[in-house]
DNA sequence: ACCATGACGGTGT
DNA sequence: GACACCGCCATGG
C-alpha cells in the first residue's frame, strides 16, 4: 500500500481481530499501532454505515462504551456486550480487566 | 502552514 | 468513584 495507507485502515483491521466475548480500549490499539488514542478513536467516529468493524467491543481504558450514542438505538451497545458475556452496567463494564484483550499482547 | 476538533489517557484532588 | 486538567496526534477547512 502507498504511504499514503489511511490509520483508520489498520484500526478497523485490529478492531475485526477482537476475539468474541472480548474487549479492548482505544490506547490498546493505538499503542500497538504507535499513535495516539484520540486517533483510534477518531476513526471509529468515522466508521461507515454498514461496516464490518465490532466497535461495541472497543471502549476506553475506563472500560467505559463511550462510543454507544454512536449505535442505533435498536442495537444497544450494552445488550451486544452481554450477550457475548460480559458484564455491562450504565454504560461501564464491571469486568473489563477480565475480558481486556491487548493487541500488543495477544497479536 | 495555521487553527479547531475529537468514540482518549494518565494523574491529581 | 466522580471531576478537572493537560498532553497527544491525525484529519479537515
Amino acid at each position: 500500500m502507498p504511504a499514503t495507507r489511511k490509520i483508520f485502515e489498520d484500526v478497523y483491521e485490529v478492531a475485526r481481530l477482537i476475539p468474541f466475548g472480548r474487549a479492548t480500549s482505544y490506547g490498546a490499539i493505538a499503542r500497538y499501532l504507535g499513535i495516539n488514542a484520540r486517533t483510534v478513536g477518531w476513526a471509529m467516529n468515522s466508521l461507515p454505515t454498514g461496516h464490518d468493524v465490532p466497535a461495541h467491543r472497543v471502549v476506553n481504558t475506563k472500560g467505559i462504551l463511550t462510543g454507544a450514542a454512536a449505535f442505533n438505538p435498536e442495537s444497544p451497545m450494552e445488550k451486544l456486550l452481554k450477550e457475548e458475556g460480559i458484564r455491562v452496567e450504565k454504560n461501564r463494564i464491571t469486568d473489563f480487566q477480565k475480558v481486556f484483550w491487548d493487541p500488543s499482547e495477544e497479536l
